[in-house]
RNA sequence: CCGAAAUUGGUGAAGUGGUUAACACGCCGGAUUGUGGCUCCGGUAUGCGUGGGUUCGAUCCCCACAUUUCGGC
């Protein structure tokens, strides 16, 4: 069944929303944040323990899932959902176009599509809106995403400009290719910091009537969150009310809090699941480093008010044993805490639009996260 | 007891008579936003077994001592 979002109230003093998705004959809320699992799997989880850190939307990548194990072995596999037997909420699949950014160089960008390097053994490749779209079509993904060039906010104003026209022109022949009647397809918005790109970028992609709208292109270049908050709000007001809006890899929790202030309604980024593979966790009072030597003797759990698997069974001191020798199951437990620490962010964020008081809750939520380290 | 070789940071070690003693690991920090990478970036020996000597200058040359290893009685 196709993913259908409904708009359920927008907050008092904000542009927050408070939406749901159906799927399947289940709902799910919005804000929400979405783990992502570029090769059909969440790094280091299980299906079942994403979905006890409360998941409901999941990713997967189309470029990662093309070159391997291929889209045609997914789908003789039973689909993306079989595969991966993530059967617990849709699975969006990017379209690649992130993979334009960081693996294409510049110079292998035509109109006609991108041209890559096979990672695996150096065969040339070629990925167009129409394949892109062919292979989330085949993967069986529930959303699928318009073939972009995703850009760094620092590229040049002119490239950036003639970069969403052509944005829009793939977008265009992606939605022409779109033949499956149970496959949302989002249109996406690009233009970098610019207010005249991303007004044009978000009105032209609205007039192609996608069944929903990211806005891409940002927090991939180390800008400034002013300019990446400025990006969504140039963005946001050309969007309709009535569909679903998805800021793409995004991200730290601070950005949840103030995109969801912005009016977005999906992220999904690689940060809890890398950073955990690194070391770090996510807490109310920012981000600890559990190689830290202060934690050798710790045997306090990663959060007191954390419900995730982790923090109800393990403690600091074990996880810094374990990721200190390079442990999976250390990178695991940090995994799912700090997924489960994202996605407990916007069920706060649900309640605080339910109770009109967004803007208080980050107000406590930044005094939090950037005061007193723990 | 005699002879030979060795002695550089937490570890394995490179090195040269002359500015800041290589590199690796470890250790201590940091980074990480639609995931190529369990990755990347910093810091980490005021010191080259000890004491003398030669030299303008010694971790590097010489002497003694200590310790270790190997061989001989």
């Amino acid at each position: 069944m196709k993913v259908k979002y409904n708009l359920k109230k927008t907050e008092a003093h904000t542009k927050a929303r408070l939406g749901e998705i159906e799927w399947n004959g289940k709902t799910f809320e919005t804000p929400m944040f979405m783990p992502v699992g570029t090769q059909a799997t969440v790094k280091t989880l299980s299906p079942e323990e994403v979905i006890e850190c409360g998941s409901g939307i999941v990713l997967a990548n189309t470029y990662h899932l093309w070159l391997r194990p291929g889209e045609d072995i997914v789908k003789e596999g039973g689909g993306i959902h079989e595969f991966m037997n993530y059967h617990n909420g849709p699975i969006l699949t990017d379209s690649g176009g992130y993979q334009v950014f960081s693996l294409a160089h510049s110079k292998d960008i035509s109109e006609e599509g991108v041209k890559f390097k096979n990672q695996y053994d150096g065969s040339p490749l070629f990925l167009t809106p129409e394949k892109s779209i062919a292979i989330q079509e085949a993967l069986g993904s529930d959303i699928m995403m318009s073939f972009d060039e995703c850009l760094a906010a620092s590229a040049p104003y002119e490239y950036q400009k003639a970069s969403v026209e052509r944005t829009i022109r793939w977008a265009k022949r992606g939605k022409d290719a779109h033949k499956t009647e149970d496959q949302c397809l989002f249109g996406i918005v690009q233009g970098g910091p610019y207010e005249d790109l991303r007004k044009h970028s978000a009105i032209e992609t609205v007039k192609l009537d996608f069944d929903g709208y990211s806005i891409g292109g940002v927090a991939n270049d180390g800008e400034s969150k002013e300019d990446m908050y400025k990006a969504i709000d140039y963005s946001v007001p050309y969007l309709p009310e009535d569909k679903m809006r998805y800021l793409m890899g995004v991200g730290d929790p601070i950005d949840l809090v103030e995109g969801v202030i912005r009016g977005v309604d999906v992220f999904d980024c690689v940060t809890p699941t890398r950073l955990a593979r690194h070391g770090n966790a996510y807490t109310k009072y920012g981000k600890l480093n559990i190689k830290n030597s202060k934690y050798k003797r710790d045997f306090s759990p990663l959060s007191e008010q954390c419900d995730c698997y982790a923090c109800k069974h393990y403690t600091k001191a074990y996880i810094h044993h374990l990721i200190k020798c390079d442990e999976v199951f250390g990178a695991r437990l940090l995994s799912i805490h700090n997924i489960r620490f994202l996605i407990h962010l916007t069920e706060e964020l649900r309640e605080a639009i339910k109770n009109d008081n967004i803007l208080e809750f980050r107000d406590r939520f930044i005094e939090d996260y950037y005061g007193q380290k723990q």
